[in-house]
DNA sequence: CGATTCTTTGAAAACAGTCAATCTGTGTGG
DNA sequence: CCACACAGATTGACTGTTTTCAAAGAATCG
């Protein structure tokens, strides 16, 4: 059950993990299941679990006043789904997180991470590396959303993660690039007519 | 003359450096200095230096093929300038960074940071503290480059970043807006007429 | 001063959004 | 098994914001 998370973990290390990380994993990453729709998080409320995606798929996002979503991340297996910013300060999360079909998470709590993660030499490696990669595909995405026209933008995601065009449908994934449902239908139109 | 970088690094951590930190800290960091125009960092290079800004101003931009500048971060005093993966990793950067005034920063070698750095408790702390933060601000940056009208965008930085205005000229903040310098001219007028 | 660099203004064009209607597939309950 | 509801995708006409191109005006620096 833990092979995953630890097949990973590994393989974002400079060494292997120890009889004792492993024991100490083992210890404090839980299985959380959720259904469909499930909230991992929802605004206002502070991020008390965070962790890795063995199984399904989330989407983040945030909610206007005329209740459109607004997505800003999308996550599936192998990634990590959580805020970490509310998770280690304890300051209310602006964001929701939900499941968008059964998912499978391995999470620690905030409390758990404290006691017993945060001083761990490859946990530091592990988020030093994973922090480092997140601010890469930030950025990316802040000159993506600031730059490239709207066919470019849906170019670029279909060539780096063409995986989220079999798992969720166009019109998150249109906002998830900041485009309207009606616009990436058209582009779809127009490049299949090449 | 390493006044503000330790007073800094105290204000963001849970407990003050000991002596023996702050004579690591005076050990690895040293004084760079760049002339206005002076490059920290240029495409294609690995970013062996990073650091704090103790004095000055710095610009983070790609460059296109029609050699068009798309500014993606603005520095100054009390920030930190580098691209991070490129540094701890040793890859070759996608980034120009260079000094729009003459510039002060405390800096740190690659290798001295891995020599003496990477394994200190402060590091670590500290590391994960300014990552969080700067998620939080990119991710912020990639909703109001996603979602918001140039005008509301202008609005945010003015609100949140208002010394910016006084450092860097329009055409530059308007591409770190992700606009033209006729609409932000354009916006300017409009909202002096209110 | 003369020369960059920066800012403003105008007119036309392009891009993407909005609104509204229709079409498609899927699954559910009668 | 059919009818219906529902979520998702497409299409058209129109609107509005922002860009582009061009020119000129203002400010700053050597």
């Amino acid at each position: 059950m833990y092979d995953e998370l630890i097949a990973y973990i590994n393989s974002q290390l400079s060494s292997e993990l120890t009889e004792e990380e492993i024991a100490l994993i083992k210890k404090t990453f839980k299985l959380k299941k959720l259904r469909k729709h499930q909230f991992l998080l929802q605004e206002g409320e502070v991020c008390q679990l965070a962790g890795f995606v063995v199984k399904g798929a989330l989407k983040q996002y945030t909610v206007d006043e005329n209740g459109k979503e607004d997505i800003l991340g999308l996550y599936i297996e192998n990634w990590w789904a959580g805020d970490r910013e509310s998770y280690s300060k304890g300051t209310p999360s602006p964001f929701y997180i939900d499941a968008f079909e059964a998912t499978e998470i391995m999470a620690v709590s905030a409390e758990d991470f404290t006691n017993y993660l945060s001083d761990q030499r490859f946990i530091s490696e592990l988020i030093r590396t994973l922090s480092e990669r997140q601010s890469m595909q930030l950025l990316k995405r802040v000159y993506a959303a600031k730059t490239l026209s709207a066919e470019d933008r849906l170019a670029d995601l279909e060539k780096n993660y063409p995986e989220f065009f079999q798992r969720f449908p166009q019109h998150i994934i249109a906002s998830y690039l900041g485009m309207t449902k009606e616009t990436l239908s058209r582009i779809r139109a127009n490049s299949h007519r090449k």
